[in-house]
DNA sequence: TCAAAAATGAGGTACGTGCCTCATGACTTA
DNA sequence: TAAGTCATGAGGCACGTACCTCATTTTTGA
């Protein structure tokens, strides 16, 4: 700050009060300072600022409750990771919102004072209300990040994820490998208007349609991501079709899934990919009614966006890089 | 620091000295401030620390040089790195050692100054001289780390490296997956000396003989990691094997294996499963020459190295915790 | 032209730690 | 018992920033 403020011709006040904000500055010298700041590659100290306030970094995550397993691993990973935040003056907490109730998310998004929290990270679908809360929070100068599925058209100013479509293709390509025959292959999505599930069905037509041409398709079906319903649907969809060689479950609901397979007898007949690492899912892999699972990693996805908050905190870069979440691929034999 | 110097019923200075192992405490005393510690569970701030000594956590990543471009990989991972690591105080530096050069590498330990040097990382392979080496930089002050293969016997401090048994474990059962009506596959390590070929090798007999009968095993061949050798090796394999319908290469020399496959005219015909995302590596999985590769994810590796020396910086714990390693499995379909 | 308002400078304290000096008191040894 | 050694306390400055007060300068508006 010594550098800059010599560079700009100010004094360390001004600097200061360019840096945080405060009033007082003429817009000329705010000028004169940026730019030294810009020519010197100035970047805060953020450890420094963090002490000098002696506050914490504070991040909300707001996660869907209900009976969708992975949102529970995803809350599981913020409080496996809270020890090691803390310990960089990063202060999370994480607040269960009704899943799909888009009224409760907006009003917590609202409810934030900036004077207590510094950013928020949703869990969310496409809706107005949202898009409404996050512009305001942005406004109010908290920084919104979205995590696992995007919100385009916002002022979220970052988006932790993986890329859905390359699931989709990947589920495809393993399935098209594990079948050298052909066969008939069926296709289960919790909602066709959810993005996330969107995204994958149409990687998984793609590759499909353009390498396994000997692989006929049945579906999509929708199970609507509950236990119940998904396995009244696998069980009428096993039954319908005795020859079906092949299952790409792209939502949740899981649990009824195995259990469907299992009650026909013909788990482990059938080759079978699934999304998300959970209790089920894992169940199985291990049982062998399901052969691969395509994972999110939450851990690695609450590690990036610590991560970006971080960077986000240092207020100034528009743009924040973080590194990609990778899909992991598990099979019975490299579960962690 | 206030407090368990309250605690300890000694002053701040006193506090001081223990924590950085300076002179003159009495052992009796010594006792009182380290069960004052761990009484109030005090961690010291490396943020504060590093400020107040005004030096970063310095870092030296020792990586073999050659021809793997799997260790190429490593050594661009870390000067990715460099940039985030700077805002966190923490300096990282590169040294490649000529491979399999072990004194060398104990040289470079041997070299390494405590007061400008915290932590190293080495890749190696097991060999006396290094364990000495290695020993010898511990005593001096200098946290050791291995990195890909371990070191046991040593006192380095932590490993950062994935499950290689499970690395094999995987590779069979995809591969198991893929040939549904069996048939016979050739497996192709680096040298059955290198302690994780062996371990992918004992995961991948492990699961063939277990789950995947109707395949037959020939080799393991040694290709000595090398472009050339590898590319002579597969061929005359391929010659001899008219039928052949995998190949599992466990070590590097992935050029070669990918040239052999594309002259033999079968490329695409086998199903093969290698090992590191690298340049060889994409295009035979962009050509479909390779079906799968396995990767070990170098930049997840420094990303967990350099978390595991800030806590080693710390001091105090004698055991670190890092987030595991995932396998990564990469098909076309995903290649990031 | 002058008073009010706005902009800026100067400098202090704090955050949690490292590292230094100096003073004081306790204990040892001849 | 005196001199010396060792253990400990007290306190200061530094690191890079936030945030505060107060004085001073510059600008603005009538």
């Amino acid at each position: 700050m010594h550098d800059v403020a010599r560079a700009a011709g100010v004094s360390l006040a001004t600097v200061d009060r360019v840096l945080n904000g405060r009033p007082g500055v003429r817009a000329t010298t705010t000028e004169k300072v940026e730019e030294a700041i810009k020519s010197l590659g100035f970047s805060r100290d953020l450890n420094a600022s963090l002490m000098a306030r002696s506050r914490d970094l504070t991040v909300v995550f707001f996660i869907p409750d209900g009976s969708n397993e992975f949102m529970d691993s995803l809350a599981e990973a913020v409080s496996r990771r809270v020890g090691q935040a803390l310990s960089d003056r990063m202060h999370l907490t994480t607040e269960r919102i009704r899943a799909l109730d888009t009224g409760a998310l907006a009003a917590g998004l609202d409810a934030l004072d900036p004077r207590t929290c510094d950013c928020a990270v949703i869990v969310t679908s496409e809706e107005p209300d949202i898009l409404a809360a996050v512009d305001s929070a942005t406004r109010r100068g908290i920084a919104v990040m979205t995590l696992v599925s995007d919100l385009p058209g916002s002022n979220r100013r970052h988006f932790i994820g993986v890329d859905n479509v390359a699931a989709g293709r990947t589920a495809a390509s393993l399935l098209g490998r594990f079948l050298p025959q052909g066969g008939t292959v069926a296709v289960i999505a919790g909602s066709l208007h959810l993005r996330d599930h969107l995204e994958r069905l149409e990687g998984f037509r793609q590759i499909l349609s353009a390498d396994f041409s000997g692989i006929e398709l049945v579906g999509p079906l929708e199970g609507h991501d509950e236990r119940g319903e998904t396995e009244t649907l696998v069980t009428k969809l096993l039954d319908e079709h005795p020859k079906l060689s092949g299952i790409y479950n792209l939502g949740a609901g899981n649990a009824g899934l195995v259990a469907a397979l299992k009650n026909s007898g013909r788990a482990g007949r059938l080759r079978v990919i699934a999304h998300e690492l959970t209790a089920p899912t894992r169940e199985g892999l291990r049982s062998g009614a399901i052969d691969v699972v395509l994972d999110q990693n939450p851990d690695g996805e609450i590690r990036e966006a610590v991560a970006a908050a971080r960077s986000l905190a240092l207020g100034a870069a528009r743009h924040v890089a973080t590194d990609p979440i990778e899909i992991g691929i598990f099979l019975r034999d490299n579960l962690r």
